[in-house]
RNA sequence: GCGCCCAUAGCUCAACUGGAUAGAGCGUCAGCCUUCGGAGCUGAAUGUUGCAGGUUCAACUCCUGCUGGGCGCACCA
């Protein structure tokens, strides 16, 4: 069966050359879209064209459906369509044939964990930057959500044909990591006697004790306290993440860079966009879209955080990358503009880059707000929230609303196995699959089912939805967020849980058993590759 | 003071990026267990989309101005 969506292409760029003649106007851009309860697919071309042509869309969508009836046999659309028809201001709506739907089923028996996989993404090179949180301390929930949503960002664009690299940017030096040092410094005089005081801006958890208390064990200089600091942070941060199921390709650390000569090599490029004033080197980025001008080095001669920056992007884009992606936290907004100027300036094109504010996740506990203060050391960590609600709640729970968007994560609620609890209702569906699959015969080849006996409206309700698995991820990858499989999932569970509720499958006539069982295999299939995509587990029992 | 984001049902959030009657879950109320997993299903109530204008066939979505929240605005990272 050839792929619909080529064939309705062809269709509709076919039918407006037919009624709109090109000197007319130009054919405007037109998409198919799903639609919620107007039939498979609709189409919005005439809507677009009214506007354009300064005529009823109405009458145009009409014209259109004519134009389709009458050469559904030609351009093959007959073959999937049952019926066209111009509805509302003037969408097109087409409404596909059960077969149709049914050979969907087939596919997803025969393509197995592998449907919905496309080739979409062409091996175009994508880096997907994340976390990247400075080696100082165990990561926050604000890191969770951003390892959650980057590694299913991950997972979705490989699925669809991308080349990924997951990639954590490793801030090991600078004024934080020497304010770690002291930190450690002082904490260990603590435990040597001394009645030193305590900065505020200094890093006030426990763990800094306890680096200390290591240290005074090893007897280590004091130089190199914050290198041994951060290898011990990294190590925790490496496990937290780990723990969490997230692997990164490539720890890039901002050391390694400098001292290769790189941050020189990116300036020297950028050589057009720099000048001097007051002692100190600007990069001219105001012309690129940015605020103001911003300094890369200092007038004692050091860089600032954009330098490394700037020469960090560079070095992406010469390891052949030719899409980035960043997840950054809300505080880091400001510093888009002038990201994309530097990128512009190296002469890539800013539209390469994309970068993405992860909202926070606001915690609360049983309804109540919990309070978090970094300064003062007292915040949820990734392995708080590992360990009081699991890795498969915390990432569900992380993925659930729009990345952009601000969520509030009830830990209690999160614990709760119950209908409040959004994983489990799926989770659920899968493991009752599972659980009828058991008790069917044990020799059943799915594939070789009639589906044609799939003639209830709970059945096909159910393989509508399998069908529509595609572009869901397809929406993934355009919005650049993971977010709408988890509607997709739920919406899926909820339409197999009505028809579990209203027909049986197993103990039916043998081939209407097998046609059920066929169908169910299907949904678990669909839902299984949508939970590993996720990174939450796919539980046989619960 | 300047800039960016947000404001939708009692609560948490959607609305496929300008489309059709603004939808889900939770909570509330009323129902469904002789049969494959009740962690499930069915039904009911809930809205001037913060306010005021504007753009067009069409506005929660875009523009302007208010109101109320969040975050940025370093020769820090």
């Amino acid at each position: 069966m050839k792929n619909i969506h080529i064939v309705l292409e062809h269709a509709v760029h076919e039918a407006l050359r037919e009624i709109v003649r090109p000197a007319d106007a130009p054919v405007p851009p037109f998409e198919v879209s799903l639609s919620g309860g107007f039939g498979d697919l609709s189409l919005n071309a005439a809507l677009k064209l009214g506007s354009l042509l300064k005529a009823p869309p109405r009458k145009i969508a009409d014209q259109l459906v004519e134009y389709f009836r009458k050469n559904g046999d030609r351009n093959g659309l007959s073959e999937f369509v049952r019926e066209i028809k111009a509805e509302g201001p003037g969408f097109i709506n087409f409404y596909l044939k059960d077969d149709y739907f049914r050979g969907q089923l087939k596919d997803i028996l025969s393509q197995k964990s592998d449907f919905g996989r496309s080739d979409a993404g062409a091996g175009k090179k994508v880096l997907i930057e994340f976390v990247s949180a400075n080696p100082t301390g165990p990561l926050s929930v604000a890191h969770a959500r951003q390892a959650a949503v980057g590694d299913a960002l991950a997972n979705v664009l490989s699925f669809l044909g991308f080349s990924v690299q997951r990639e954590y940017y490793l801030n090991d030096e600078g004024n934080q990591i020497n304010i770690l040092g002291r930190s450690i410094e002082t904490r260990l005089a603590a435990l040597n006697g001394a009645n030193a005081e305590f900065p505020e801006n200094y890093y006030q958890g426990d763990y800094i004790t306890g680096l200390a208390r290591r240290i005074k064990e090893k007897n280590l200089a004091v130089k190199d306290f914050s290198e041994y600091g951060v290898k011990e942070i990294l190590a925790v941060i490496e496990k937290e993440l780990r723990d969490f199921g997230v692997v990164f390709d490539c720890w890039y650390s901002q050391k390694t860079l400098r001292e290769s000569g790189k941050i020189d090599a990116a300036f020297a490029l950028l050589k057009d966009h720099l000048y001097k004033e007051e002692g100190a080197t600007w990069f001219r980025s105001t012309p690129l879209g940015d605020d103001k001008d911003r300094v890369v080095i200092k007038s004692d001669g050091s860089y600032t955080y954009l330098a490394p920056d700037i020469a960090y992007h560079c070095d992406k884009y010469k390891r052949g990358f030719s899409w980035l992606i960043n997840l950054w936290g809300p505080d880091h907004h400001g510093y888009i503009n002038r990201l994309k100027a530097s990128v512009a300036a190296l002469g890539h094109d800013p539209d390469s880059l994309s970068v993405i504010i992860v909202q926070l996740a606001s915690i609360f506990r049983n309804g109540k707000p919990v309070e978090m203060s970094t300064r003062r050391g007292q915040y949820i960590s990734l392995r708080e929230v590992l360990d009081e609600v699991g890795v498969d709640a915390a990432r569900f729970f992380f993925l659930m609303r729009r990345t952009s968007s601000q969520l509030s994560f009830d830990l209690e609620v999160a614990k709760k196995q119950t209908a409040e609890n959004p994983v489990y209702y799926v989770q659920y569906a899968y493991a009752r699959i599972c659980s009828i699959l058991r008790s069917g015969p044990e020799d059943c080849v799915y594939e070789e089912a009639d589906l044609t006996l799939l003639k209830e409206t709970e059945e096909l309700q159910l393989i509508r939805k399998l069908w529509q698995f595609p572009y869901t991820l397809h929406i993934c990858r355009n919005t650049i967020d993971p977010y709408m499989l988890t509607v997709y999932l739920q919406e899926t569970a909820e339409v197999f849980h009505k028809f579990y509720d209203k027909h049986r499958v197993l103990g039916q006539a043998e081939e209407m058993t097998k046609a059920r069982l066929a169908l169910i295999k299907g949904v678990e299939t669909v839902i299984g590759i949508g939970l590993g995509l996720l990174g939450v587990s796919k539980p046989q029992k619960m």
